[in-house]
DNA sequence: AATGTGACCAACCGCCATAGT
DNA sequence: GACTATGGCGGTTGGTCACAT
């Protein structure tokens, strides 16, 4: 049985949000706090379903949401987390103080993907194949999908030369369970040479954790210096969530490409 | 001035993860 | 364990604007 519909949009108002609708949403979560989406609309005589509420609260009326350009530290920033965590725009934008998964998002998508391959950097694209929310590009969802105007971005990409100089794809990673077996996950263990492997037999992957550190702590410390060690201690956070409480038993999951 | 084109970005959609029952 | 409700996430869409023709 299919999960409900987040709302039954009977009546309900969509697309831009006016300022009343904004001055209703800011004015009931400054009284009540956040939570309880749901409900919320209906509390604040809003006729939005919670989900765009959550959506225009989170990305765009939160009081530090920081507006403006994008500097060139916090696009060496993204660049960089995306090259640890791939298309993680949560987890990039909690390292970018006032910026949202959207709005990253959005400015990887229309001004960093031209950019690197601009300077000949292949950029790492998603396809379905990768996801891995395994159902994405359903028979369903294809069909969906008409042609835009603007396609022929969405097509270059997938004309792009998979050639990734960025470390891993988006990766999910867990300690390893005795009874593991969920899809999409493979157990990593430290092999004779004393290195962190990760093998996914039925794709013939074979991964090296502490090469994959090694190669990325060279990647960061190779073209640019920071004074404030920003970036240093960021990428060494992220490392270190690369590696198990143990110190060489991992699993993760859908970690290489699909050839 | 009218039309076409592309870029930008707010908002939506569908799915997954998790908690609760 | 099965089911449901909810929150959250990433991909995509479509409206708007600026610029080119």
């Amino acid at each position: 049985m299919g999960r409900a519909p987040c709302c039954a949009k009977v009546g309900l108002h969509r697309g831009p949000w006016t300022a009343k609708e904004d001055t209703l949403l800011t004015d009931f979560i400054q009284t009540h706090g956040e939570g309880n989406w749901k409900s919320l609309p209906k509390r604040a005589g809003l006729l939005r379903c919670g989900k765009s509420c959550r959506l225009r609260w989170m990305n765009y009326l939160r009081p530090d949401i920081k507006r403006g350009d994008i500097n060139q530290d916090e696009e060496d920033l993204i660049i960089r987390l995306h090259s640890l965590l791939g298309n993680r725009w949560s987890l990039i934008a909690g390292r970018l103080p006032g910026r949202t998964d959207n709005e990253i998002k959005n400015y990887w998508n229309s001004h960093l993907v031209k950019k690197l391959k601009s300077q000949g950097i292949q950029v790492r694209e998603t396809s379905p194949k990768n996801l891995p929310r395994g159902s994405r590009g359903s028979e369903k969802e294809k069909k969906k999908k008409k042609k835009k105007k603007n396609s022929s971005i969405a097509e270059d990409v997938v004309e792009v030369q998979r050639t990734q100089i960025y470390a891993p794809k988006p990766t999910r990673l867990r300690p390893a369970t005795a009874n593991s077996n969920a899809t999409n996950v493979m157990d990593c263990g430290q092999g004779s040479d004393g290195k962190i492997h990760g093998g996914d037999s039925s794709k013939g992957a074979d991964i090296c954790w502490t090469d994959f550190i090694q190669q990325t702590d060279q990647f960061f410390n190779s073209e640019l210096h920071y004074e404030d060690g920003l970036l240093g201690s960021v990428y060494q956070e992220y490392s270190q969530l690369l590696i198990s409480d143990d110190g060489y038993q991992l699993a993760i999951d859908s970690y290489l490409y699909d050839e």
